[in-house]
DNA sequence: AAGGGCGGCAACCGCCTGCTT
DNA sequence: GAAGCAGGCGGTTGCCGCCCT
């Protein structure tokens, strides 16, 4: 949590009102992304009166973060995708956020509705086997119950390190990437709300994302992405 | 053409964590 | 240290569109 979001953390609070449910409306869309444009978020439970919206704070932070946030990739996940989620999911079990964060342009929601579906695939058809090393990472049930992120990104880590053969990253001190983007900071909105989708593909080469795929592709420019993007 | 089944996706719910007072 | 609040996250549900019969 930033210092301006601590500093305004006693504010924040909005009368109750009678919360609209269910899907977007394109207004709704244009509300939201406006205001957040325009302004930024320090706080969502605020986000909603300030736009001129029904919704509660959450319900805003969610749209925003599955659908509205610039760089968000739609469509079907590619074959590289699903198997960075496969494998993560083997490792560090249903952390969801933690695996979206290694794929960029992707959301916690995405990923966990395709390991729904995925699921859903596997257990109609339990007999037919995949035919690479993942076979028993999908149903694996003897996964530690990890509780620190330090601990799930070392999960993480090594695991990439075992596939990773033919790409060895380096940050030119020598340091692994994924260690040095925690000593990098967040983008600020400012600088994230002028992304342009186009840039986004530009910036993020996307053969390169799809030859290292995890963990290096959040880490651009000396900014460390965050998947969230709380911290404005 | 109609309607039932199914899959994908968006959104809600409830719990947990971290921060402030 | 306890209470209250906001944000984050994973599980779950419900809607919608497509496909098959």
């Amino acid at each position: 949590m930033s210092c301006q979001m601590r500093m305004e953390y006693k504010s924040c609070k909005q009368p109750e009102v009678n919360y609209r449910k269910g899907l977007w409306s394109p207004d709704e869309d244009q509300k939201l992304r406006d205001y957040i444009l325009m302004h930024g978020v320090r706080c969502w439970s605020a986000v909603p009166a300030k736009a001129g919206l029904r919704r509660n704070g959450k319900s805003c932070r969610l749209r925003w973060i599955n659908y509205l946030r610039p760089g968000l990739k739609r469509g079907k996940l590619s074959p590289q995708e699903e198997e960075t989620i496969l494998k993560l999911q083997s490792k560090i079990g249903n952390k969801w956020s933690l695996i979206a964060l290694h794929l960029p342009g992707r959301t916690d929601n995405e990923v966990k509705n395709y390991w729904n579906s995925y699921l859903k695939q596997k257990t109609s058809k339990p007999q037919e086997s995949d035919t690479h090393s993942l076979k028993n990472s999908a149903l694996n049930l003897s996964i530690p119950r990890l509780t620190k992120l330090e601990e799930l990104n070392d999960q993480i880590l090594s695991c990439l390190k075992d596939s990773e053969q033919s790409v060895t990253p380096s940050t030119g001190d020598g340091s692994p990437k994924g260690m040095a983007a925690d000593h990098l900071p967040k983008v600020l909105f400012a600088d994230w709300s002028s992304f342009e989708q186009d840039n986004w593909e530009s910036l993020f080469n996307l053969d390169d994302v799809r030859s290292s795929q995890v963990d290096d592709a959040i880490v651009l420019n000396g900014f460390k992405f965050s998947n969230t993007y709380n911290d404005f």
